[in-house]
Formats: C-alpha cells, sequence, structure tokens
DNA sequence: CCCTGATTCGC
DNA sequence: GCGAATCAGG
C-alpha cells in the first residue's frame, strides 16, 4: 500500500481527530502503526507547533562552528533537548447538562479534571465544573451492569479498578473489565474519569 | 504484558 | 520517502 492522497487525508483527519496511530493503522489497513507513525513524522504532524512564521532552523541551528560530530552509530544518548512550551488546552467538545442525575457515584468521585491552566491571559471560562459526554455517562451505566465484580485482591494491573457500591457494605465490587493500557481503568471509566487523552507530547528523551 | 508515540537507519 | 526495529514511557 502507498500513501495516495486519500489515504494521506485520512490519516491527517484521525491523527488531528485524536486517534492512535494504531487505530489509524487499522483503518487504513495494509499499514502498520510505525508506517502511520513515521508517516505523521514525515508529514510534520507530531507536534503541534505550526510555527507560520518559521521557515529554518530545525531545532539546533549551529551558529557557526558547531562541532559536526558524525558518529554513525549513536546508539545511546543522541542528546536533543528541546523546550517544550506548555501546551494550549483544546476543548474536544461542549457536553451537555447534567446528563444523569442518579449517576454511580463511586463514593469519592475520581473525578481528577485536568486544570491545565494556559500561564495566558484572562482565563475566565472557569467551565461548570463536569462537563462529560452523555453516552459516556450511559456507557457507564452500562459497563456497570456486566462488571465482573472483583475483590480488591481480584484485581490485576489489567483490571479495570473503578470502584462500584458502597464500600462499608457488601455491596461493593470494582468494575474488572479490561483496563485501557497503562491506565487503571476500562475504557468506559477512563472516559468519564479523565477528558482529554491527547496532551502528551513531552518527552524528555 | 498491554499499549502509546518517537527515533533511527537500511532500503 | 518508507517503515521495521528499537527506544522510552504509561
Amino acid at each position: 500500500m502507498s500513501w495516495t492522497d486519500e489515504r494521506v487525508e485520512t490519516l491527517k483527519r484521525m491523527w488531528g481527530e485524536g486517534q492512535s496511530a494504531s487505530a489509524i493503522a487499522k483503518e487504513l489497513g495494509g499499514v502498520t502503526r510505525n508506517a502511520v507513525i513515521g508517516k505523521v513524522h514525515r508529514l510534520g504532524l507530531s507536534n503541534r507547533n505550526d510555527d507560520s512564521s518559521n521557515s529554518s532552523e530545525p531545532a539546533a541551528a549551529p551558529a557557526k562552528a558547531e562541532a559536526p560530530a558524525p558518529e554513525k552509530k549513536a546508539e545511546k544518548k543522541p542528546a536533543a533537548p528541546k523546550p517544550d512550551p506548555a501546551p494550549a488546552a483544546a476543548k474536544p467538545e461542549p457536553a451537555a447538562e447534567k446528563p444523569a442525575a442518579a449517576a454511580p457515584q463511586p463514593s469519592f468521585t475520581p473525578v481528577p479534571r485536568r486544570p491545565i491552566v494556559p500561564a495566558g491571559q484572562p482565563l475566565p471560562p472557569q467551565p461548570s465544573a463536569n462537563e462529560i459526554s452523555p453516552e459516556a455517562l450511559a456507557n457507564v451505566r452500562e459497563v456497570e451492569k456486566k462488571a465482573r465484580k472483583l475483590s480488591l485482591m481480584e484485581l490485576t494491573e489489567r483490571t479495570c479498578k473503578w470502584p462500584i457500591g458502597d464500600p462499608a457494605t457488601d455491596k461493593f465490587w470494582f468494575c474488572g473489565l479490561p483496563s485501557q493500557a497503562g491506565k487503571p481503568y476500562c475504557e468506559a471509566h477512563v472516559g468519564v474519569a479523565f477528558q482529554p487523552m491527547s496532551s502528551r507530547r513531552d518527552r524528555r528523551r
């Protein structure tokens, strides 16, 4: 498969939507996520540094006498310090108001909403606390019906640790569904626990 | 172990 | 330009 205009377009669209490279690769077919990532980089889509007024200087501009250091086999420490300015917060979607009055409420509301204050100017927004998409909440209710109802001891690295019920009674258990990679919750619960998903551009490497 | 994106480098 | 291999992190 080659990168036709159409395929590139799909790539751009999905990447812009915050889709993962593997998801995009799956959608396109015939390519691996590596291929997608590679393409994304070549297209200059990886970082949101759309510096329109920038035409030269990739990153490290050798002022004058810069030690070339060919270094054919740079195994470790390529050394590429790049200042990463705070990413501007993006607003995924407006979301509705009070989608579910009788939400499950895991007793301690694990909703670590990300502040993300773009050291900028006014900061008037101050959105009204929660803004979870109705679908997400509906999904959660659905998911909790088919929770595996695991006990604390049954939880593993890959089980959703979203608590359900009242810890003070026997009517308490954990979701237990397959958790998302690296996350403590399953997909549905990740959806209500975390809003953003794509602002992870801070690699020190 | 699962996943994510980032980077390198032979082709 | 391409993408597998590898790396780094969650």
